[in-house]
DNA sequence: TAATATTACCTTTTT
DNA sequence: GGTAATATTA
């Protein structure tokens, strides 16, 4: 036990030894260690008598799953030659029960199918939805191609989400789900989220089956809680009860893929979703300097005192707060991307700091695109920095961090409902909303803000800031304001 | 029908 | 600015 518990803070100890009479939901602030509890959790667990096979993580991506395999197996008393707790992806579990079968029958044939269907690329989902919509469709729902592809995804996954569109278009949208549903059914093809709701399926026609085939776990866990989707909320619930607590683990803080169908409501109002639970928090951050944190602190420091997190670091003490993060504004992207690479020579020469171990973060992709051009044509034989999106950058961390596109309407990013996206000045913006009140502007602005969350705390040491008064967005040179989030700087 | 001109788009991503 | 879907022409 000792050993279980060593190098852990308080705070990691008790939600690793967190009772499992009740749920728990471990709020975990960035570069707090939720990996490490997560997985000690599961080692405790087994140390506490509840059996390897009866444990259940889930993850959201493989690679997830694969580095808390490993790491479950670094823990000595788990690899023991018995059977490994079940750690795979939502979807990995959920394909593991359609294609696994009981009483002689597979569970694709109990949901519909009558061969094991293949799976669908992006790719194909769009030749089938080209197929079963027009242009007078999509016009209808305001949407291209790739789009009405989101919109289906985000329909099969949250259909409560899509309240922006009005009831004649939500009839539209049925009507092509259905369509393509019935198209996939008919070719014997799934796609990603119907191994979830087929799963779903299985488990509200025949719970009993389900737990004879999947197994009866005694204990849940779930890494980024923040990132489900209602539907592998419903999924949960049908593994997870009074014989069973759920050990979810998140951030509300950086919940940053709504517009993939998830939804921070079980997050931020876990324990009316969760009965009797319990929320820990982790607050000691083991990542960045102290000037850092800081500014991360400062970007949600008007939440209430419930879910606000205020991050310590518990690596840097007062005498070392490192560099304070930096703003910069420059005339346009080409001076830029020079002075980053003359401030990322600096750093290595005064601190030895490797150039590519630094990251250059941006809110599209393409900028972060123009970006890795400009270095392609000006440095071809020089090491660069890493070019990549926040997004991408979730979960990673860089000793120097230049975190680019901070213009109003890039980032925080606006659409206009129009579907024309005219981002521009602030000033542009309210004239043009002016002139015409169809075109209000569209933001989803707690969003952006966790994503700026995301970009700030990626950094160890360095933290640049950057905006550009010129650039090309969209194929037009444009003017831009220095973005909101600066001014929390 | 196939080649060619014109128009209409354009956030973020994993399984 | 680049691309892909749609409209037009031979």
């Amino acid at each position: 036990m000792n050993q279980l518990l060593s190098g852990l803070n308080d705070e990691q100890k008790k939600a690793v030894t967190i009772s499992r009479d009740h749920h728990t939901l471990v709020l975990a602030g960035a570069g707090c260690g939720k990996t490490t509890v997560l997985t000690r959790r599961i080692a405790y667990l087994v140390g506490d008598g509840v059996s390897q096979e009866k444990i259940l993580a889930l993850t959201f991506t493989r690679k997830a799953a694969q580095e808390m395999l490993l790491r479950i197996k670094l823990l000595e008393q788990i690899d023991s030659g018995f059977a490994l707790p079940v750690i795979t992806t939502f979807h990995g579990f959920a394909l593991k029960l359609l294609a696994s079968e009981s009483g002689g029958k597979s569970n694709f044939e109990r949901i519909g199918f009558r061969n094991r269907p293949r799976l669908l690329d992006h790719e194909n989902r769009l030749e089938i939805l080209a197929q079963i919509t027009d242009k007078r469709i999509r016009t209808a729902l305001d949407v291209d191609l790739i789009r009405l592809d989101g919109l289906v995804s985000q329909y099969v996954v949250f259909p409560g989400r899509l309240v922006s569109l009005s009831p004649e278009q939500k009839m539209i949208l049925q009507q092509v789900v259905d369509k393509y549903q019935y198209e996939k059914m008919k070719k014997s093809l799934w796609d990603f989220s119907d191994l979830l709701s087929g799963a779903v399926k299985l488990c509200e026609d025949d719970p009993g089956m389900v737990h004879k085939t999947a197994g009866v776990f005694e204990s849940v866990l779930v890494d980024e809680f923040q990132d489900t989707n209602p539907l592998q909320i419903r999924f949960l619930n049908h593994f997870v009860d009074n014989n069973c607590a759920l050990f979810a683990v998140g951030d509300d803080d950086q919940a940053i893929y709504g517009f993939r169908g998830a939804d921070i409501g079980p997050t931020i109002n876990f324990t009316s979703y969760f009965k009797g639970a319990e929320i820990v928090k982790l607050q000691t951050n083991y990542r960045s300097k102290p000037f850092i944190l800081d500014m991360a602190n400062r970007i949600f420091r008007n939440k209430s005192d419930v879910y606000r997190k205020v991050l310590v670091s518990g690596k840097y003490g007062k005498n070392d707060r490192g560099v304070k993060p930096r703003v910069c504004q420059f005339t346009d992207q080409d001076i830029m991307a020079a002075w980053i690479m003359l401030q990322a020579e600096k750093i290595y020469k005064k601190n030895r700091i490797n150039i590519a171990d630094m990251a250059v973060l941006f809110r599209l992709n393409q900028t972060c695109d123009w970006m890795a051009d400009w270095i392609r044509k000006k440095f071809p034989q020089k090491t660069c920095p890493q070019f990549l999106t926040i997004h991408k950058s979730k979960g990673l961390e860089y000793p120097v961090v230049f975190l680019c596109d901070l213009e109003e309407g890039v980032f925080p990013n606006y659409r206009i409902s129009s579907g024309r996206n005219n981002i521009g000045s602030v000033w542009d913006l309210i004239k043009e909303w002016y002139n015409s009140k169809k075109n209000p502007i569209e933001c989803d602005w707690e969003e952006e803000k966790r994503l700026f969350y995301v970009g700030v705390t990626r950094a160890i040491e360095y933290l640049y800031l950057f905006s550009c008064k010129n650039k090309m967005v969209y194929g037009r040179r444009r003017r831009f304001d220095r973005s909101r989030f600066l001014r929390i700087v």
